[in-house]
RNA sequence: CGGGGUAUAGCGCAGCCUGGUAGCGCAUCUGGUUUGGGACCAGAGGGUCGCAAGUUCGAAUCUUGCUGCCCCGACCA
């Protein structure tokens, strides 16, 4: 992409309304727009990081038996009212009438429309386990809608539904989906621990909330430090096996949010063990048995014919937050620090002077070569001066910088520098185009 | 939902107390000089002063009501 062609709001001066880094940063990085107290515009750039995040969010779902559909933001009334929760969801549920005055609603979760999916088709056994997800945007009347994307009111959601024909089997389901977050947050190079959470009245050890540590996060956690060592199950995970031992290696050591936080468990760690800090919740996963399905009738034959409700449980990933979350862990005084996973390019390449033959001939090269290779290229190719071109690059994150300019170029050279570490060399193109491909196609 | 604050050009702000035709920096446009870490000079464009009512010869400024937005707390992917 050029960037004389591109989209790119970046702002010099910070909004006075963002007073935590990573709002500032998606302000002034043109990647989102507020629209009104919680709502967001994605912009160009802020989108493209957005469908990075879905992306590995879908492949370690897939990896794991979920199955993808797409249901709809706007429900009916009337299915809120099998379950119970058109009245007692209260006032965060976002209600509208239409023109024939039907009670309808924004959805803020799905139990109740897969519920409804799942009984208008499924009738046997032999068609569990089943698990179906979408990513579709939720709306959340918040009363106080704060921290960019943290907070929104209106935020894209990746919920996942299990639904098994007992216990046993759902505990399966949810180990499942407790390794795919295991994974999916590491790949996009966030170290996420999951800590007990509150199961309501189900009871039970079923249900964790994913969090990551960063000073700014909304809630006070408590872990055992062994957990940021943990070694994260692997890519060849067979999600057929038993998952047991890799969530009892998870869950074993003391880790819980302010209100599970057992002081004594805690304090009975070894002192240089224990990990108190402020974390940010992106994902949740829960098992809430036949809440849904003895409320809504949705049941499947058994192997002796008999008729049972199917046990349920959801799995939640807060896509949108997330942006804000891998700000918050990545960033310097100059700006973003996308890890290469989810970067929105993976190389910034910076024309230093337009119109000079050589840096313009270069670049257009070198510009095509990375592109050719499968590398996503923002080319800065507009006039205007240097400083002002490192000041962007550095805002906007991207991992690798490559500089174009007359004074390297006199002897065939280019300035290679990586964002994370802020480490520069001087290559020729050719060493530059190998070094990228290498560093960036894995 | 309780408490506090704020609203003036795309962004950041001054002006308000003490009413008299709206100003600064950045950004934008034009011309020139510049050019390896957010350049300089000269000129130009851009504002229903959140909305409504009131007081007044006259309201950004005073009064009343409403609304938006932000912050602190209690709740949540």
């Amino acid at each position: 992409m050029r960037l004389s062609r591109y989209f790119l709001p970046i702002l010099k001066e910070t909004p006075k309304e963002a007073e935590i880094v990573s709002h500032r940063l998606m302000l002034r990085a043109g990647m989102i727009r507020q629209q009104s107290a919680g709502i967001y515009s994605w912009l160009p750039l802020g989108l493209k990081v957005l469908r990075k995040i879905e992306r590995i969010v879908e492949e370690e779902q897939a990896r794991a038996g979920a199955i993808q559909l797409l249901m709809p933001t706007i429900q009916s009334a009337d299915l809120w009212r099998e379950s119970g929760r058109y009245d007692a969801y209260g006032k965060e549920m976002l209600r509208i009438t239409d023109r024939h005055e039907r009670d309808m609603l924004f959805g803020p979760t799905n139990e109740e429309m897969i519920t409804d999916i799942f009984r208008g088709y499924v009738r046997s056994y032999k068609d569990l386990p089943l698990n179906l997800y979408h990513i579709q945007w939720k709306f959340r009347d918040e009363v106080r809608p704060r921290f960019g994307v943290m907070r929104g009111r209106e935020f894209l959601m990746k919920d996942a539904y299990s639904f098994d024909l007992d216990k046993e089997s759902a505990r399966h389901a949810y180990n499942r989906m407790f390794v795919a977050y295991l994974r999916t947050f590491d790949r996009m190079g966030l170290k996420a621990i999951p800590m007990k959470a509150d199961t309501g009245p189900i009871g039970g050890d079923m249900s964790h909330e994913f969090i990551i540590l960063a000073d700014t996060g909304e809630s006070e956690v408590y872990c055992d430090k062994s957990l940021l060592e943990m070694a994260i199950p692997e890519e060849g995970t067979d999600f057929l096996s038993d998952l047991t031992p890799i969530v009892t290696q998870w869950t074993t050591p003391y880790a819980a949010t302010d209100e599970m936080h057992d002081a004594v468990a805690f304090e009975a760690l070894d002192e240089a063990d224990r990990v108190s800090a402020r974390g940010i919740e992106v994902g949740h996963i829960f098992y809430f048995g036949t809440k849904y399905s003895d409320a809504m009738g949705a049941k499947v034959a058994t192997s002796e014919g008999t008729e049972v409700p199917v046990h349920m449980g959801s799995y939640g990933v807060g896509v949108s937050r997330l942006l804000g979350a891998l700000i918050e862990a990545n960033h310097d005084d100059n700006g973003i620090i996308w890890p290469k996973s989810v970067a929105p390019f993976h190389v910034g390449l910076v024309n230093l002077k337009p119109g000079d033959d050589l840096t313009d001939t270069v670049s257009e090269d070198l510009y095509a070569k990375l592109e050719a290779a499968g590398l996503e290229v923002l080319y800065d190719d507009t006039d205007t001066r240097a400083g002002a071109k490192f000041a962007t690059m550095d805002l906007i994150g991207l991992p690798y910088h490559v500089v174009a300019g007359p004074r390297g170029l006199k002897d065939g050279l280019l300035e290679v520098k990586e964002r994370s570490t802020g480490e520069k060399e001087m290559m020729t193109p050719e060493a530059a185009l190998n070094k990228l491909t290498s560093a960036l196609t894995d």
